[in-house]
DNA sequence: TCACAATCATA
DNA sequence: GTATGATTGTGAC
């Protein structure tokens, strides 16, 4: 160590050098599916220019008062290549339209002022690693921007990466931990474990584990080779079979810090920007973007992009520079006459696809009414009907009917293709006007969900943000919000003209940027094309269809805790001395832990002492006043949310009750449902399942209830293909007991309850991605005792351990982990600093993939349901509702079994695992009966 | 009026 | 330990 005050000094003087890894972020953005679409009016594609364009750009951001040094790969070959000729041998050349954007991009560089640093007969790696030494030992702050792990062996106290595709920087700390070993072992570690794609050997069948578990032991490649003879089995035969090999890979893997450079770090600063070259290369290459910051002042980032820029997402950068909305060129028509809307009718009629919204006055689909329609054929052309708007002197529209009449031939076609934001909603406001929306081809709202479903929120505001750069008029500019908000209907034709016209501009502009770069991935694509798309009329049907609650059964049980609610309130007073209000956990905690000085459990994450019902129900024991609470609690949420909400929601059309399943919420490919939410109606306590009481069969009808059992873990056999859980599912054993006889060595007839109980437990966090201390919090164990169960069940079960690794792995490689059907979710924390984000994304990695296959299977099981339910075209028949592993039907008595037999078989049948699906049914006159 | 935290309902 | 949504109270706007 060379810590001295004088350097430690320097660090706050000087500003950080800069060094980027040019080559390596031109690899990547070259492969960046956006930005492969990017080419100039001619032809010449300008993707990767793009893209590392971006990343200067965000490191400036960044780094405002950085030295920022750009550095290149030459051509030819290097000293590598005479140290060993095989070197990079298996690499193939450079793709054309990657070779043809190097020159220019060096020339904008060139011209942006920045350094730039082409050595022939080394690498770029090496020229860094030069320049990264010579800082440190001037202890000037040096940050490497590459996406390139062999550079961790270049990070010190003063040199750190940052990946700034990903946004991750790496210290001598962040070194250990992601790789396992120190910066100074990483050269080691590499020659271990040698190299595909430089073709650089290693030892066979050595990988990241074993270089890590040798170095550990013994410090140093030359010491693990001295050592060599200890080890044991294959691999230390595979061990000393490289020893002779071993010194070149470490050559080849170890960066040259030594190459003799024109000009020092310290010599090369910034020169100021040459705006005249830089204005003629940017429209050269129509970087438009650039080109707009520029005449906006400089190198500044303009204030239209700030928005963009402070989510800090590069992804972002590069997905907007894509299609810059120039609105000012936009043509918007406001169809008052027939002749207009004639033509329009035509050109929609010829076209192969259209997008189109419709304007309502309600959120609710099943208020709405409509005020008007919007189409977009070709980009900057859009038009909008308006049909009722009744404000006062509004100027008179079309005959709403006979729009209609006209438009329904061509909503209905199959043959034209429609796009639109969200068109389950449109969906349903048509058919409350007796026309069947067909042709429903793209939703970009799913094509956004089905690229990337934690990146942005999917509506149209953040899409246009996100994909176009664009800000959209916000329906709230137009109406005003809160209580004074204007309904559709209300608004001015010219305002409410403009932003619906705009509403299918954008959603066609949307289309065009995030389709292609979806369908770079044809399992995704086939996601959308195959389960989302065809899923969204067919939940559609189900929000229309709707569910019949008993609101009689509702008010009495409302009548009934209010009562008992009241009781628990006056003794809770007495209890406390006091009134205060039971729902309020801040005055519950002052009278608590306050007043009554009951010791603190547990504390919340904003370090309040908690009140959580697993706290007070270990208060519960010992004193009186926590069991009320526990019981005023729970009786109180059933009735504020259930008992009292879910009887308003009934509707006046229809007398039943229309939940809105989300396709676009959720992260792992579940469904949600809202207002309400029919998702957690209450099920474990008595009290609740008086709710689902309410859940009723019309007249001469069952509820049928056909739920998967035990999913998840079959789909964990399925993909870890662990032989003991595939057969045990095979068999058709009870899991839990079955794990259980594995864990506790016991016959399967002699596992005691207890013992079952644990299993649950057990199979439950594998779930979840558990922890020993999660397991032991859980079942009020040992620490100890949980992490043997753990290690039991791993020796037991070793695919499944195998598995997690993998997944583990693969998800920090990729930063993402995929369904079995190829549904992908993005981790952006996988790999981050804070240990406790990366352990919490390390565990949506491992349940990702069971709990979206699963919404995969019965999104599927959904698909063949509603297929043969059109087949029969039987309105004795309907689906009602989906809980994530249950469909919910009402069948007429006269074909209750044979349709619920058929039901089971397509469930079963929806796709094909290493292990049986499994679907139970249960009937009866409510929901509570039928399971 | 809104956003957030805490709590609790489900799979 | 995973994934959601609704309600309530609370404090800032």
């Amino acid at each position: 160590m060379t810590t001295s005050a004088t350097t430690q000094d320097s660090d706050n003087t000087k500003s950080p050098l800069i060094l980027v890894d040019g080559s390596s972020y031109l690899f990547r953005a070259y492969h960046v599916p956006y930005l492969q679409a990017l080419s100039t009016a001619d032809g010449q594609p300008t993707g990767a220019i793009t893209g590392v364009l971006n990343m200067l750009r965000s490191l400036k951001k960044d780094y405002p008062t950085g030295n920022i040094i750009a550095i290149f790969d030459a051509k030819g070959k290097t000293f590598r290549n005479d140290m060993y000729p095989e070197y990079k041998a298996n690499r193939p050349p450079m793709p054309d339209d990657l070779r043809s954007q190097i020159a220019p991009l060096h020339e904008i560089i060139t011209a942006m002022g920045l350094p730039l640093i082409v050595t022939p007969g080394v690498e770029a790696d090496d020229v860094i690693g030069t320049l990264a030494k010579q800082a440190d030992e001037l202890g000037i702050e040096t940050v490497i921007s590459t996406g390139d792990k062999d550079m961790a062996q270049l990070v010190t106290e003063h040199v750190r990466l940052i990946n700034t595709m990903t946004d991750v920087e790496m210290d001598v700390a962040g070194v250990s931990e992601k790789f396992g070993v120190r910066p100074d072992q990483i050269i080691d570690y590499l020659a271990l474990m040698g190299d595909k794609v430089d073709n650089i050997p290693g030892v066979v069948k050595c990988g990241p584990k074993t270089a890590v578990k040798w170095l550990t032991e013994h410090g140093t490649l030359d010491q693990v080779i001295a050592n060599a003879d200890k080890v044991k089995g294959k691999i230390g035969e595979n061990l000393r079979d490289a020893l002779e090999q071993l010194p070149l890979s470490y050559r080849l893997a170890t960066i040259k810090c030594d190459v003799e450079l024109e000009q020092s770090a310290a010599e090369l600063g910034p020169k100021a920007p040459d705006i005249p070259a830089l204005t003629e290369l940017y429209q050269k290459f129509e970087l438009k973007r650039l080109l707009a910051d520029l005449t906006n002042g400089g190198n500044e980032i303009s204030s239209t992009n700030s928005k963009t820029s402070a989510s800090g997402n590069s992804e972002n950068e590069q997905a907007a520079v894509i299609a810059a909305v120039d609105v000012e060129k936009s043509q918007y028509d406001i169809i008052l006459d027939k002749s207009l809307f004639e033509q329009w009718l035509k050109k929609l009629q010829e076209s192969e696809v259209f997008a189109f919204d419709t304007e309502t006055t309600s959120v609710d689909y099943m208020k709405a009414e409509l005020v008007g329609l919007s189409f977009a054929i070709e980009l900057g052309k859009a038009a909008y009907v308006p049909l009722t708007h009744d404000y006062e002197d509004a100027p008179e529209q079309l005959d709403k009917d006979w729009v209609l009449a006209q438009l329904k031939p061509l909503l209905e076609s199959t043959k034209i293709k429609k796009i639109g934001q969200n068109l389950k909603y449109d969906t349903n406001v048509l058919s409350q006007y007796d026309i069947a929306l067909q042709g429903i081809e793209f939703d970009t709202m799913i094509e956004s969900y089905c690229y990337n479903s934690v990146a942005t929120r999917h509506n149209m505001d953040a899409l246009a943000l996100k994909y176009l750069d664009y800000k959209t008029v916000h329906f709230e500019d137009i109406a005003g919000k809160g209580a004074k908000q204007l309904t559709f209907n209300q608004i001015d034709i010219e305002k409410a003209g403009h932003y619906a016209a705009e509403d299918a501009d954008i959603t066609l502009r949307l289309h065009q940027a995030i389709f292609p770069a979806l369908a770079q991935s044809s399992t995704q694509l086939s996601v959308f094309n195959d389960i989302e798309m065809p899923l969204l009329p067919v939940l559609a049907r189900m929000e229309q269809t709707g569910v019949l609650i008993d609101s009689d059964i509702l008010a009495d049980q409302s009548l009934s805790i209010g009562q008992r609610l009241a009781e628990l309130e006056i003794e809770a007073h007495n209890l406390a001395g006091k009134s205060f209000n039971l729902s309020s956990p801040k005055q519950l905690q002052q009278i608590l832990f306050e007043e009554l000085k009951i010791p603190v459990i547990k504390k919340t994450p904003k370090g309040a002492p908690s009140t959580a019902e697993e706290v007070l129900q270990e208060l519960a024991l010992d004193y009186p006043l926590p069991k009320i609470i526990l019981e005023n609690r729970g009786l109180s949420k059933l009735k504020s949310t259930y008992t009292d909400k879910l009887p308003l929601m009934v509707s006046d059309k229809t007398n039943r009750l229309h939940t809105s399943y989300h396709q676009a919420v959720t992260a792992t490919g579940r469904l949600s449902s809202t207002d309400p939410n029919l998702q957690n109606i209450p099920i474990r306590s008595e009290q609740g399942r008086k709710i689902r009481q309410a859940f009723i069969a019309p007249k001469d009808h069952k509820i049928v209830a056909i739920d998967y059992s035990q999913i998840e873990l079959r789909i964990m056999a399925h993909l870890s293909n662990d032989k003991g859980l595939v057969t045990a599912f095979s068999e058709g054993k009870d899991i839990h007991r079955a794990t259980a006889a594995e864990i506790f060595a016991v016959e399967l007839d002699d596992v005691t309850t207890d013992q079952r109980r644990s299993a649950k437990a057990i199979n439950f966090g594998l779930i979840y991605g558990m922890s020993a201390f999660g397991l032991a919090k859980q079942l009020h164990i040992g620490r100890q005792q949980a992490q043997e169960y753990q290690d039991k069940y791993f020796q037991r079960y070793p695919g499944v351990l195998t598995y997690m690794e993998d997944t583990r792995q693969q998800a920090s490689e990729q930063g993402f982990v995929e369904t079995l059907f190829g549904r992908r979710l993005y981790l952006p924390d996988i790999n981050a600093k804070n240990g406790m984000r990366k352990k919490a994304a390390e565990r949506a990695a491992i349940n990702a993939p069971m709990q979206g296959t699963a919404a995969d299977i019965i999104k599927k099981a959904m698909l063949a349901v509603d297929q043969w339910l059109l087949e029969q075209n039987d309105d004795r028949i309907k689906m009602t509702m989906q809980v994530h592993d249950e469909l919910i039907f009402e069948i007429h008595q006269d074909i209750v079994e044979e349709s619920t037999q058929k039901l089971v078989t397509l469930m079963n049948n929806a796709v094909e695992l290493s292990v049986p699906l499994i679907a139970e049914a249960g009937s009866g006159d409510n929901w509570d009966e039928a399971h």
